[in-house]
DNA sequence: CCTAACTAATCAACTGGTTAGTTAATTATA
DNA sequence: TATAATTAACTAACCAGTTGATTAGTTAGG
C-alpha cells in the first residue's frame, strides 16, 4: 500500500528539515544559519527543528553524516566495477567531480568543516570521512603493491585531489566574475567544466605515480 | 629618533586590534567572533574597533589585506632569487608552505573564505590573491614557452599545491587525534612535516609537468 | 460503526542572553 | 587650547532554545 498524503508526516518534515538545512549551512556557514530563517524556508514552526533534532549542533551532525554518506556510496558503488587499481582511481576522482559539480553544497560544507579542523563536529568528522580516505587509500597501496604506482603518499595526494576539485566548484562565481574583468593573460580556467578538470586530474595523477622516486 | 612609549598612540592601537583579529577570526571565523571579545583579548574598549576600523566587514577586510600582503610579499622575495622556471616553482611551493606552517591562520582564513567564493569580502578577495595567483602563473607559462613544462593549467595546479598544503595544516590536529585511536593501517601523516610535504608536492610537480600530453 | 482516550506532530508566544553598532562625555597630548 | 584617542553606558535587533497549549491521527471499547 503506498503512503496517502498527510497533513502530518514526521518522515516527510524530518527530511524537509534537512534538506533546507543543507542549503542553508552551505550558504552560509553553521554560525551565520538561523534556525528561525531555516523553519521559515520550511514553512514549519521552529519548535520543529528542536522537536526532531534537540539543537542545532544535532541538525547540523545529522546534515553532516547525510551528506559524507551519500558521497561516500556513490564513489563505492561506482568502484566495484573496476578492478584494476588505476581504474579504480581514474573512477574515484571522476566519480567524486560529478557528484561534487551537481550537488556543489558538498564543496561548501566539506571545505567549511576542514579549514577548522572540524570546529563544529571534530569528532563524528574524520569517523563520517575514513571510509572515502580509506577507498583511496586502500587504491594507492594495492597499485603500489601491483608495481603500477609508485612512491605514493595517500594523504597528501588525497588532499592535492579533493582539494582541487573542491576549491573549483566553490570558487567557480569568483572566477568568473574574475574573468570578466580581468586582464586577459590571467586565466581562471572560467570556461572550463568539471569534467575536463577531472579529465586533467587524472592524466597528472597517472604521470606522478608512473615513475618510481 | 626612536618614537617612545606612550599611553595613547594610534599606530600602536590598530596593530593590536588587527593582531588579535587575525587570530580570532582564523580560530573561530567571522561570524563567530564577537567585537566583545575581540575588545577584551586587546585590553581596549570596543569602541575603538570601530573608530579605527568602522565595522565588523571593514576590520575583516583589513585583517585579510595584511595576511595576504604578507604572504605575496614573502613569496615575490624569495622568488627574485631565481631564473630558472623549475627553481621558481620550486621556491613557491617551499617558501608557502613554509609560511603557512609557522602562520597557520593563513591557511585557515583563505580556505574558509574560499570555501565560499568570498562570502564577507568577495569584492576583494580575488584582487588580493590576484598577485600570488599571477606570478605562480607566469611561472608554468614562462616554463612551457622553454619548454621545460609540458600541458600545464596554472589554475587547476594552483588549487592542486595551494588545497594540499592548506589542508594539511588545517587538519593537522584532526589528523593527529586519528592516528591515536584509528587502526594502524591507515596512515594519516600525522607524523610528517611541512618540508617534507613540500619536498613531494615539489617532486611530483616535477613529474606532472614533465612529459608533454 | 461510533466515539472516547491516547499519542504524535505542530504551533504561537515567550525568555534570557548576545550581538554589532552608537553616543556623548572624558582624557591625554601636541 | 584644539584635537585625537579613549571610555562607559546604551540601544535595537537577533538568536538558540523552552513552554504550554492545540490539533490531527490512531486505537480500543461498547
Amino acid at each position: 500500500m503506498s503512503k496517502k498524503i498527510q497533513k502530518r508526516d514526521a518522515e516527510a518534515s524530518k527530511a524537509l528539515i534537512i534538506s533546507n538545512a543543507i542549503q542553508l549551512f552551505s550558504k552560509k556557514g553553521y554560525a551565520s544559519s538561523s534556525m528561525d530563517e531555516l523553519a521559515k524556508l520550511c514553512g514549519l514552526n521552529k519548535a520543529m527543528v528542536f522537536y526532531y533534532f534537540k539543537n542545532k549542533k544535532g541538525l547540523y551532525e545529522a546534515v553532516m553524516t547525510q551528506v559524507l554518506e551519500e558521497i561516500q556510496q556513490v564513489v563505492l558503488e561506482e568502484n566495484v566495477k573496476y578492478t584494476k587499481p588505476i581504474e579504480e582511481l581514474e573512477s574515484f576522482i571522476r566519480t567524486y567531480a560529478k557528484y561534487a559539480c551537481t550537488h556543489p553544497y558538498l564543496p561548501s560544507l566539506l571545505l567549511k568543516e576542514l579549514s577548522d579542523s572540524g570546529a563544529v563536529v571534530p569528532e563524528m568528522l574524520f569517523g563520517a570521512m575514513r571510509q572515502l580516505f580509506a577507498l583511496f587509500s586502500d587504491i594507492l597501496n594495492r597499485g603500489e603493491e601491483k608495481g603500477c604506482f609508485h612512491d605514493t603518499n595517500p594523504m597528501v595526494l588525497y588532499f592535492m585531489v579533493l582539494g582541487a576539485l573542491n576549491l573549483m566548484v566553490t570558487t567557480k562565481p569568483l572566477r568568473v566574475a574574475a574573468s570578466q574583468k580581468e586582464d586577459i593573460v590571467l586565466d581562471t580556467c572560467a570556461a572550463c567544466d568539471m569534467t575536463e578538470i577531472a579529465d586533467y586530474i587524472v592524466d597528472k595523477m597517472k604521470k606522478m605515480l608512473k615513475e618510481p622516486k
